[in-house]
DNA sequence: TCGCCAAGACTTTTT
DNA sequence: GTCTTGGCGA
């Protein structure tokens, strides 16, 4: 009989599904099958163990992952999944601290503060405490609070060893108060309000350990203390929790996430069963060797000997640019002679990189080439000041106490009230003892009857105006829909006429503000706490860029992505770019053995992403804002093996010899079959070159340039060393790039 | 009070 | 090279 829930599975993911009861921890190597064993093993609890899902709970860490798994156990079970608490650590946290609001500092209806609004707040806490913003940069306090409360210490328990930590103690209390009379919490609050709920009660410990039978865990590795210690309260009772993760992928650290939990759990769980998954669907061998090279490197981990029954697969291919433009150059040729050949699509290709500022060349690169491209979380649609400020009134009308909110949205549009007023304001009513925005609902529905009223004085009619109309809102949330509150406001401030300039940007701005409407469109039976909720919980890449991309794949386009970004994707070409000493690995973890390693994970990472085929590109030089910078190449091009590499570029010191090699321009050589595999191009083989150096020449996407050098190579296909006014040096293959000779 | 302009800072990754 | 912040003038 055919079992479609277990007949494709492989030994080791098929223990991993069918294991009993208690603790199993599951180390998966990259590409091994992880999401799948998650959800079969959900499946099979549900199907074949009879455990009702309401007895479940499941985390993950991205949105993403959560409603893929939502997705994909409901296929397999042909049910809803009726009671079960699926989503990720924040957003379970946070439905736990709204259902035992009564036993915290809070009330359920807390407004979550996204880490714009929080660094607003460290600002505001130091400057109340006149705490030099030169000296103690609020983001790195701000840093070091977060770091606290990951490791569940309160303001009182914070360490004052030196004058820093007092510092930063001293603004973590401030932030602190200042939180909780907003009735807000932070992303670290909602973890470490649910760790200490349950640490620090026992009946609803066990309230809450008794319901869940079963804890399932994705990306177990990038837990930090006060996840642990939730899934430890969270699993007291029954004991059955079920972890998958991989050490070697852990890159959030700078987090607070701990790989080590990995280690912590074996200890705590000194009875867990451990199984390795390390049959590799993905990549081919070469990759996966590579990237064995790389991680070995490190320490304190599981060994893992990852293979693949894919075959050997094309040498990586690694290319050293004279400069980042023509690093950038180099991927985007590269593409383009495959996408010329018909050999594969725009969507088959990822470019990835250490930080966001180096993809702003590889996109004027993909631009010029006309190639089509996309990002992934880069600029965030959230943090746009246009977006930022309709969730604020909406933020407003939910929770009028949101000071933050209503500090940002009082004076947009602009409507006289500035820092005085605004001053005047907040002195009122903290002298009446309540939040600005209730002395402004006040001030708006008893105008000059208004107990505030006197002690504003003239600008009391214009905090009036806008108090009438925050309270209007507030006053009719309950029979208006979602989306008409959102019109409402909308055209009560004319934020139309605001933000839509007509420009370019203006349009930008207002499509922007109708995406969100758009957003808000799917939230219309959950109402506004969820949506809010959800905005500030739903990570960009989660959101809206699901759709984008989505679409955008369709049409088919290059992926370009941060390293971190790249985690859980794959892909058949992989470029890695910057792999210089300082950006990869980058600067900031030179010192530090611990980010060291992590950089290596990074990278790891990265690799483990290409299916068939891996580049990895540098350059000698390249310009960090204005300057040029000579760079080595990063450490971790050494460690893999010569032979597994296949050195292009413009400069190879240990290949010399195989200058023919360097030249080559396209696909790898396979090593597994004699016969080089290469695109080859429809033109016919041309006996000499046409273009000589010094020629003036006209291409259709670069405009004019001056030939530098050209030769025939091996397969008979001339390439072309042009340096073109608008894009600088380019090479290309004088077939395809059809360049015109100017006299 | 608001908008413009110039100087300065800043580039690691983000639930 | 770009975004943010702060100062200054209207």
């Amino acid at each position: 009989m055919s079992d479609l829930l277990l007949d494709d599975l492989n030994p080791q993911q098929n223990l991993a599904v069918t294991a009993g009861d208690g603790q199993i921890l599951v180390l998966a190597g990259p590409g091994s099958g992880k999401t799948r064993v998650l959800t079969r093993r959900l499946a099979y609890l549900i199907e074949r163990q009879n455990v009702p899902s309401y007895d479940i709970i499941a985390v993950t860490f991205t949105n993403k992952a959560a409603s893929e798994m939502e997705n994909r156990v409901t296929n397999l079970v042909q049910r809803n999944l009726e009671g079960i608490w699926l989503g990720t650590f924040h957003a379970m946290c946070a439905r736990l601290l709204r259902r035992e609001a009564a036993a915290l500092p809070f009330n359920s209806n807390f407004v979550i503060f996204d880490s714009d609004d929080q660094q607003t707040l460290v600002k505001r806490a130091m400057r109340d405490l006149k705490i030099d913003e030169k000296i103690h940069r609020p983001v790195s306090v701000h840093a070091a609070i977060s770091a606290l409360k990951n490791d569940l210490l309160s303001p009182a328990e914070a360490p004052t060893r030196s004058y820093r930590e007092e510092v930063v103690a001293r603004v973590y209390a401030r932030y602190e108060d200042m939180l909780r009379l907003n009735n807000a919490v932070d992303f670290d609050d909602l973890l470490f309000w649910g760790a200490k709920l349950l640490r620090e009660n026992p009946a609803l410990r066990e309230k809450y350990a008794m319901r869940f039978r079963h804890v399932l865990v994705d990306e177990f590795q990038d837990t930090n203390l006060a996840q642990y210690e939730l899934l430890k309260h969270l699993s007291s009772y029954h004991k059955n929790i079920f972890v998958v993760g991989d050490e070697d992928q852990s890159i959030y650290r700078w987090r607070g996430a701990d790989y080590r939990n990995v280690l912590r759990f074996e200890k705590d769980f000194p009875d867990c069963e451990k199984i390795l998954l390390e049959q590799n669907y993905r990549s081919t061998q070469v990759i996966l060797d590579a990237a064995r090279c790389v991680i070995n490197q490190n320490h304190n981990r599981t060994p893992k000997h990852l293979f693949s029954d894919r075959g050997q697969g094309n040498k990586i291919v690694k290319y050293e640019a004279v400069d980042d433009r023509a690093e950038a150059n180099f991927v985007v040729d590269t593409i383009a002679g495959y996408l010329g050949g018909k050999k594969a699509k725009a969507s088959d290709f990822a470019v990835m990189y250490r930080t966001n500022a180096q993809s702003r060349l590889i996109e004027e690169a993909f631009m010029h080439a006309g190639i089509p491209y996309h990002l992934v979380g880069a600029q965030r649609f959230y943090g746009r000041r246009e977006v930022k400020d309709i969730i604020c009134f909406l933020r407003l009308v939910e929770n009028p106490s949101d000071e933050v909110s209503l500090q940002r949205v009082i004076a947009v549009p602009p409507r006289g009230i500035g820092e005085k007023t605004l001053a005047n304001l907040q002195f009122a009513a903290a002298q009446a003892g309540k939040s600005s925005g209730d002395a402004l609902l006040d001030l708006g529905r008893q105008v000059d009857r208004s107990e505030f009223w006197p002690s504003i004085g003239r600008s009391a009619g214009l905090l009036s105006d806008f108090g009438a109309m925050l309270a209007g809102w507030v006053d009719s949330k309950a029979q208006l829909s979602l989306v008409s509150l959102f019109d409402r406001v909308l055209t009560d401030v004319g934020y139309e006429s605001y933000v839509n300039d007509n420009t370019d940007e203006g349009e930008d701005r207002w499509e922007n503000v109708q995406e969100l409407r758009r957003l808000a469109t799917d939230f219309q039976d959950r109402g506004l706490t969820e949506f809010l909720q959800n905005l500030a919980l739903v990570s960009d890449q989660d959101t809206l860029k699901d759709e984008e991309t989505d679409s955008q794949r369709d049409a088919s386009s290059v992926t370009l992505l941060t390293l971190h970004a790249a985690k859980g994707l794959e892909f058949r070409q992989v470029f890695i770019v910057g792999l210089d000493e300082g950006i990869l690995p980058h600067s900031r973890s030179r010192d530090d053995p611990e980010e060291m390693a992590e950089e290596r994970r990074l990278f790891y990472v990265g690799i483990t992403r290409a299916k068939d085929q891996l580049y990895l590109v540098r350059a000698e030089r390249r310009s960090t804002f204005g300057d040029v910078d000579y760079g080595e190449p990063s450490r971790f091009l050494a460690d893999i093996d010569d032979s597994l590499i296949l050195n292009q570029g413009k400069r190879s010191a240990s290949r010399r010899a195989s200058y023919e090699a360097d030249m080559t321009w396209g696909p790898a050589y396979n090593t597994s079959s004699r016969a080089p595999r290469r695109v080859t191009f429809t033109s016919p083989q041309a006996k000499s070159s046409r273009y000589k150096a010094g020629m003036r020449v006209r291409s259709a996407s670069w405009g004019e340039g001056i030939v530098l050098e050209s030769k025939i190579e091996a397969d008979g296909e001339e390439t072309v060393d042009v340096h073109f006014e608008s894009v600088g040096f380019k090479r290309v293959i004088a077939s395809l790039a059809n360049l015109e000779i100017v006299e």
